[in-house]
RNA sequence: GCUCAUAUAGCUCAGUAGGUAGAGCACUUCCUUGGUAAGGAAGAGGUCACCGGUUCAAAUCCGGUUAUGAGCUCCA
């Protein structure tokens, strides 16, 4: 009898018998054989040690491959696991997958995990990986499975067992005395797993995801393929921190929180000339693109929060104030009940729409303490917030618009990378199937339309309507949602919103809710983070220090720093008795991309020297054609 | 809101075993007018987040509150 499998150069290789995987890598290589972490069988992930059905295309997975750094996480998951139950007994195991950069696992146990307690099984995993245990495979029968795990006193894994599809086979995995629930595979020995973990954090999560239910604790760790793509892994975390908007909010002399003002900014003068910059730069960007900008009041009456549907859903995280006369007053969290009543002035015309509501003023959201986040998740901030009233008919080509200048907007802070996510109707919704079908069809033709690729977030739109999502992707490779689309029937509905169509009867407008930016407090912490302060020339709120070596050159200073006032440049003039090398670096460290370095030599030639952000190189220009460059480049973009 | 951790000068951080605090940078003054990421000297600056408890004595130990961080939940 032969057996044959089909290497991925197309080969063949002949067995007498069916083969392991690990007896085909012993076949090619001792050292393949050795490396073996795993074997891929038509496409599948399958433990090296089982034997491989003959007729099947196979592929040898090591360290070296995706797959197998995947397999190391998932096993320092389950290594992690094993040594938390020798170290802490009757700790109940839960779930334990891998993660980008690592793992965790979720334990029950009552008492916390100290940072000690990290260390502890952190070379207790060390010790178990020394003591190179077997992995192996064993199928159990369903009830015996949950038996076993209920008699182990492990409630959770026995639900867990007793949640899987009926069809699904039960695989458990043994290693020395510890034995899991898992899919698998997983490596053939715990020494596979290496040197390149480390444990990071212990956190609460709740079980399976839902606040009502027991809080676990959760312990993460970072796993790769040996100590040098950890060490490498554990700096680029480093770099990652050293960008923290807040940390350079700070250096950059933008902002400051405090105490009494918890989730909101107090903005000093550079914060708030950019955050200014930001406003002005979308609503120039939105006025071209037929945006009118409108200013609702700051609080409604709480009855017109309760018509929309709002407070039913978001109340508890809604301001309210009392005025003498004992009406509830909600401080607006958004701005669309308000654009409805703009709406709803006068008699509209369908001639008339769309019409297109903008508002940037402040909203108030009181966020759960745990969320906040410096500029990222604050209780106050505004958005490039509007409402597009129009036809059922006008919702292709007003999506098709915005996502136009979408696309313009991101770009012009240097993010080309965006990804699309189209949620459409979820089991709860309002409206009929055909207006769904309408909606989600227009909403999906659109996106073609433009060309952006998406994928498809079933179920998961708002319950008015279907939803586009826009995330970017930042310089250091981190996803942002910021903009978004939803199509919304209900609102003018609640809000009895109409328009006079051209048979004269009487229509409800569709709603198209929009943002961009989204937050604008958040986009700004955004580029911050992704520019590492290096914020491009027309947004920084400080593009240009003007620093004098000797004293000698004060009065030509003044004249550069008048002339590029007058040009509609910001400057600070740095006049101080201090050496240039101590300006420079203060500007610096500050972040202000122009410097502009005057000596004797730059006054008596009236040029000067320009020493840009991130570069040592200097060049002298001529002041007048520094002055007109500067002046472009400051410029908003249009 | 939940879990854990943290809170010392404007910033970054020390503070050993309970005996009422220290460094560097920043700040002020003086000297220095120096050519591209820290020139020199002196000085000032802290109710150790807040409230309470233990103790002869608390930055230090204990409890509570607040804020912050990480994660969970949430995100109109």
């Amino acid at each position: 009898m032969s057996i044959s499998y089909r290497l991925p150069d197309g080969a063949d290789m002949i067995f007498d018998a069916p083969a392991s995987g690990l007896d085909i890598a012993a076949r090619i290589s001792k050292k393949l054989a050795k490396q073996a972490l795993a074997i891929k069988v038509d496409g599948k992930l399958t433990d090296i040690y089982l034997t491989i059905p003959g007729g099947t295309t196979v592929e040898i997975i090591t360290r070296e491959h995706e797959d197998g750094l995947e397999l190391i996480r998932h096993d320092a998951a389950h290594i992690m696991a094993e040594a938390v139950q020798e170290l802490f007994p009757g700790t109940q195991v839960t779930i334990g997958p891998t993660i980008e950069n690592g793992f965790y696992y979720d334990f029950h146990r009552e008492q916390p995990f100290t940072p000690e307690d990290l260390k502890a099984i952190e070379k207790r995993m060390q010790e178990i990986v020394r003591r190179n245990e077997d992995i192996r495979r064993e199928v159990w029968d369903r009830d015996e499975a949950i038996r076993f795990f209920l008699e182990q006193g492990e409630t959770f894994k026995a639900e867990i067992i007793g949640d899987l599809p009926a069809g699904e086979e039960v695989s458990l995995y043994r290693q020395g005395n510890f034995i899991d629930l898992c899919r698998g595979p997983h490596l053939p020995a715990t020494s596979k797993l290496g040197d390149g973990f480390k444990l990071t954090k212990v956190a609460g999560a709740y079980w399976r995801g839902d606040s009502n239910n027991p809080q676990l604790q959760r312990i993460y760790g970072t796993a790769w393929r040996d100590k040098n793509e950890l060490a490498a892994y554990l700096k680029q975390i480093e770099e990652a921190e050293k960008r923290d908007h807040r940390k350079l909010g700070r250096e950059m002399g933008l902002f400051h929180q405090q105490e009494e003002a918890v989730g909101s900014m107090f903005w000093h003068p550079r914060g708030w000339r950019l955050r200014r910059t930001l406003e002005n730069y979308i609503r120039g960007k939105m006025e071209r693109n037929g945006y009118q900008e409108v200013s609702t009041p700051q609080m409604m009456d709480r009855k017109l929060w309760e018509a929309s549907g709002h407070w039913d859903k978001y109340g508890d995280d809604m301001f309210t104030v009392c005025t003498h006369d004992h009406r509830d007053m909600a401080i607006k969290p958004m701005n669309c009940p308000g654009h409805v009543q703009i709406f709803n002035q006068g008699l509209k015309s369908y001639r008339d729409l769309p019409i297109r509501l903008g508002e940037f003023t402040t909203l108030f959201r009181n966020e759960a303490h745990g969320a906040l986040h410096g500029l990222m998740r604050a209780r106050t901030f505004g958005q490039d917030d509007a409402h597009i009233f129009c036809t059922e008919d006008q919702i292709n080509e007003e999506t098709a618009n915005f996502i136009t200048m979408l696309r313009e907007v991101y770009a012009d802070f240097g993010f080309h990378d965006v990804q699309v996510k189209f949620s459409d109707r979820p089991e709860n919704r309002a409206g009929s199937n055909e207006t769904w079908d309408k909606a989600e069809g227009a909403l999906k033709a659109a996106v073609e339309s433009v060309g952006l690729e998406y994928t498809l977030n079933p179920g998961e739109g708002a319950f008015y309507g279907p939803k586009l999502e826009f995330a970017l992707r930042d310089a250091i490779g981190r996803d942002w949602q910021c903009g978004t689309l939803q199509v919304d029937f209900v609102l003018p509905e609640r809000l009895d919103a109409e328009y006079v169509a051209e048979d004269s009867s009487r229509r409800r407008p569709v709603m198209l809710h929009r943002a961009v930016l989204g937050s604008l407090e958040r986009f700004l912490g955004i580029v911050i983070e992704s520019t590492a302060g290096h914020l491009p020339l027309w947004l920084t709120p400080l593009p240009v220090a003007i620093c004098t070596i000797t004293n000698a050159v004060d009065g030509y200073a003044q004249e550069v720093d008048a002339a590029l006032k007058a040009a509609g440049v910001e400057t600070t003039l740095d006049l101080r008795n201090e050496k240039i090398g101590y300006k420079v670096r203060e500007h610096s460290s500050s972040k202000v991309p122009v410097i502009f370095v005057l000596g004797e030599q730059e006054a008596s030639e009236r040029k000067v020297a320009i020493r840009r952000l991130g570069s040592r190189d200097t060049e002298v220009i001529g002041l007048d054609e520094a002055v007109a460059q500067l002046a472009a480049a400051t410029r908003l973009p249009v």
